[in-house]
DNA sequence: ATTATAAAGGAAAGCGCTTTCGATAGGAGT
DNA sequence: ACTCCTATCGAAAGCGCTTTCCTTTATAAT
């Protein structure tokens, strides 16, 4: 291994002047610049990062935890948008993510294992878990998605306005008759989005039967099939059904599909998430859009300032959208 | 930060002898580990990875170098499967995965990075690229996936067998107008699945039209829509078609409904993947199988592989399979 | 000519850990 | 009583780098 050693025995300067033509120190001449970047592009210099971090400790390297109820991990159709857009925009300021291994959920073990790498930061995004890392316990600058913190730090959707936004789109179809397929209410997002559900209808008036309301589960298209299927099975079947996750969706329309009814035809269906593939299922899915992107660019600012030690990590709700597509439609008679 | 020095000084050992009991030494006394042991849970120790790194020479980190054509990074529905079959099993032996931030697709710059983390392997997920980091002026162990090397270590399903499952399927139903929506061909996959095409169709005794065979770059969703325009302009139809990726395959499908005709009714379609999705969308994709989750694991025995040193690090390819759903159909008359 | 000041460079300590090698002490063997 | 092992431990060097602080030299100011 080439080492600043050998960098400045060929160039004839000493290591700490080596070592300040790296770091861009100013009171060096451009004569030792010019002989040290020679030096380094002849031996094929690579500076070691262990090495910096030690004497620095700075690891440029931001920790993600992962941690999900579909199992499915990195390629979790929601979560992995949110990291691609936070990667994107760390890598701008020349941080890697290390995604490191989960430890069966012991909060404890993954928070120690987060500190022997020595991770500037760290990313959590989970559909579940207790907030030990952010804690104060931990000096680690942390930022959540999708869940709640008491300090602030912590990025999610509007979904209550998600929700809301689903209702009245329905009601301006004619729908009244509107069914909730919830995520699990120890979600957070599941529980925010029945929140705005049960507000929105009560704003409209809407009064929601208490077999309207049927959990889902932890968004599984397996969860959305069944509950589904309990409320095809009701005497008084609802016009319209939102669903807390596109996934869920799914699994309820084919349901539906199953019993022989149609969508939109028969019951409209709108969605949560936009999962990319939503725009390709038949029919198209309505759906409520997370801006993946922005959620996972607004976490990465947060986190960024947060590890700057600079003033504003507050958290963030972003902006949810309506997309209209083909799983609704004005009601008949 | 409690190192082990803090912990020699509460022990009343030598930090050599602390650095032992952390590394399992067996020439320590039972008294010495049980005092140390004591220190670390009363001061809350945890080794420092960098300085570990410094001395050892070892990260327990393995580079992801990501690199595809869709543009979605992490969030790709195949590459991301394969990603968390690789991470589930080096997981097992205590490696983390570190996704260097992207040099812009230079390969050298890349590399640079990847030597600068001190990377203890990498494994190359990547659609396109030259075989640099694997190449021989690479003292950094690689294994790459979907992508042939001169040197073993790279593992990738058997496109063309898939491919003549495909067509085979296909046959049985009495098709023999099948075309063929191929992948880029610049892309091992792309050409690969083309030729196994090309090889089952010869050996069906079946011609291809030289329109038959058309480019759907590089596996999007759009690519296949254009695609199969192109097929239904031409004066004998297809009655089937093979697309040699599932989303190209949603395209496809999507473009054929545009037109008023039916799948599989009036075309069959099969795909390539069998991505999370294509079970669900309508009608249910009838594909080729890669098995993500081995692709990985094979992948990662193999990096471990040459990491330890180990004899076997030759390429893999991993088998393939026909799911039969709901895209094709006997052909009628 | 003399002094103050700035610019350029280097010695050395230190970051937290591993590992070699030598020292010590107790016990076994004769 | 003496030598030889074996078990246990620690001193010290070294991994590759940064950073403080001091020295030297050149330049400007008087």
């Amino acid at each position: 291994m080439v080492t600043i050693y050998d960098i400045a025995k060929r160039s004839g300067y000493s290591i700490t002047t080596v070592s300040k033509v790296l770091n861009n120190y100013k009171n060096v001449s451009e004569k030792a610049i010019k002989a040290v970047q020679e030096a380094i592009d002849e031996l094929g210099y690579t500076p070691n990062s262990s090495a910096r971090t030690l004497a620095t400790n700075k690891s440029w390297m931001i920790g993600v935890v992962f941690a999900e109820h579909l199992g499915v991990g990195i390629a979790h159709p929601f979560f992995s948008e949110v990291i691609e857009g936070f990667k994107k925009h760390v890598e701008l300021y020349n941080y890697d993510l290390l995604f490191v291994s989960r430890h069966m959920g012991l909060q404890e073990e993954t928070y120690k294992h987060l500190k022997h790498r020595g991770v500037d930061g760290v990313v959590v995004v989970q559909s579940f878990g207790e907030d030990l890392i952010g804690g104060e316990n931990s000096p680690i600058p942390a930022v959540y998605i999708d869940m709640p913190l008491k300090q602030p730090g912590s990025v999610y959707s509007d979904n209550r306005h998600g929700s809301s936004l689903a209702v009245n789109y329905l009601t301006e179809l004619g729908h009244e008759r509107i069914a909730h397929i919830m995520g699990d209410q120890t979600n957070f997002a599941g529980e925010e989005r029945a929140i705005g559900f049960l507000k929105a209808m009560e704003k409209k008036g809407l009064v929601v039967p208490e077999h309207y309301l049927v959990n889902g589960g932890f968004f599984s298209y397996e969860g959305g099939r069944e509950a589904m299927i309990r409320l095809l099975a009701l005497s008084e079947r609802p016009t319209a059904v939102v669903v807390a996750g596109d996934i869920m969706a799914l699994g309820a329309i084919k349901v539906i599909k199953e019993a022989g009814l149609r969508v939109p035809e028969d019951i409209s269906i709108v969605g949560f998430d936009d999962i990319a593939l939503a725009k390709h299922v038949d029919p198209p899915l309505t759906t409520i859009r997370q801006d993946k992107d922005l959620i996972g660019r607004q976490a990465a600012i947060i986190l960024l300032n947060k590890i700057n030690g600079d003033q504003d990590s507050s958290s963030r709700v972003v902006p949810v959208q309506l997309i209209k597509r083909g799983s609704c439609q004005l009601i008949r008679g």
